[in-house]
DNA sequence: TTGCAATTCAGTGTATACACTGTATGCTCA
DNA sequence: TGAGCATACAGTGTATACACTGAATTGCAA
């Protein structure tokens, strides 16, 4: 997709979407034009065309108010999404070992190493940059452009992975297996590690978001907002 | 994706993704938005929102010099999405078979045996409608999504594969296959005929182009253009 | 006639201004 | 006190107006 590129030059939604990807704005959160034109220091109309082109992206979801906000996901929709990065990157990797000279495997190497004893956020940051440096040496660019476009969507809700499982050293021996089945020109094994990093990612998710749910008060919202108004009755 | 619904209201989009899809407005053709303005009776605002969630989704490409125009696929860009849709349509064949009531079924086979003998231009819609409620009844959203944007974007191309081989034949057997398929309960027998449904579409086409390569004025356009210097010079 | 410069023009990008909608606030009256 | 109504406000949707850019066109000189 590579952004700005394809879609149009204006680097407002390029800016917001990074916010949203890294978790700055949160998902359910209102995106208000005029104090995002505010802050950006423009009019209401190029913060418009952003919010359409995110929306578009998936990343930004229009109401019935006619209010933007960040795209909030039910656990099934990241489940679906996970899934869908899994089907698409596996089958980018016949391109990936075809096209990658032996520079890219060097550089995808430097890559990876110099990963491999990151703080979560930083980590989180790289292993973005790896996958789509991943998808471009793949030669599909609609593949490309898709599996870019899930990854934006999951992200908000895959650093918790990263930060609460410790999944970083898991992955990142995953990480090493691919650049030595790049440099093997092993499609079927870099597809096989494709598809199994993405499914771990997906089960560790599942598991933490049970946990979660026995962990975390039950009925959180609509306790919490019963709760609230008892008390607001009883004050 | 239900168009409008996700991505915010303006119907302007809608009716350029229509008129997009439907090949009225063909690949590479400047879309200006003083002249989309007028005749939508709106000003340029909307014009642009609209111009901008298309460009999002892909069917139009902003150039360098700014100005939008109907995106233009390579041949080994509609490849490249056959094999995409290939692979999401088969991956929703699972909840189509389980999602999908015996009301579902009786529709979709209505729906199938209205196509038996329609023109190319007409069963290309219907095609495309039937298409888009197998994904419905998936229940992925997001599979849905994904394979609604490649639908829009092969369109224009692969109505050429109806109108001049015939293919329609073909694929309405297949379509009363699925339905069989569905009915039976069989996510396999439906996935396959998914996946050998856009194979067969793709050689087709592919076989088209050759075809049209070989038969064709070699170097239409810059012989065209050689010929009307020509002309006018000739004048 | 040809080459070049100045000018016009077509088209886009964005700021400002105004209209509309739903919601919250506060006021009145029973 | 509480219900109902009017007003104010926050926020969005869109039209108009102006600035900017690159390309075509014209006019002028050689």
């Amino acid at each position: 997709m590579e952004a700005s590129t394809a879609t149009g030059r204006p680097p407002i939604a390029d800016v917001l979407r990074e916010a949203i990807r890294q978790g700055l704005l949160e998902p359910g959160q209102p995106l208000i034009q005029t104090a995002i034109a505010e802050a950006m220091g423009v009019s209401r109309i190029p913060v418009r065309e952003a919010l359409y082109t995110l929306a578009a992206e998936g990343v930004v979801t229009f109401g019935d108010d006619g209010g933007a906000r960040v795209t909030s996901l039910s656990p099934a929709e990241v489940d679906e999404l996970w899934t869908l990065r899994a089907l698409v990157e596996a089958e980018m990797a016949p391109g990936v070992v075809r096209n990658a000279t032996e520079r890219d495997v060097a550089e995808l190497r430097a890559l990876v190493e110099a990963m491999d004893d990151l703080d979560p956020a930083t980590w989180s940051e790289r292993n973005y940059a790896l996958h789509l440096e991943l998808y471009r040496l793949s030669g599909l660019r609609h593949f490309a452009d898709t599996a870019e476009r899930v990854l934006n969507l999951i992200e908000p809700y895959s650093r918790v992975v990263v930060t609460v499982l410790h999944e970083q050293t898991e992955a990142q021996a995953e990480h090493h297996q691919m650049v030595e089945a790049i440099e093997a020109r092993d499609a079927d094994a870099l597809a096989g590690l494709l598809r199994h990093h993405s499914h771990r990612a997906r089960q560790a998710l599942l598991e933490y978001a049970t946990e979660r749910e026995r962990t975390a008060e039950p009925r959180e919202t609509t306790q919490a907002a019963a709760r609230a108004l008892a008390q607001r009755l009883g004050a």
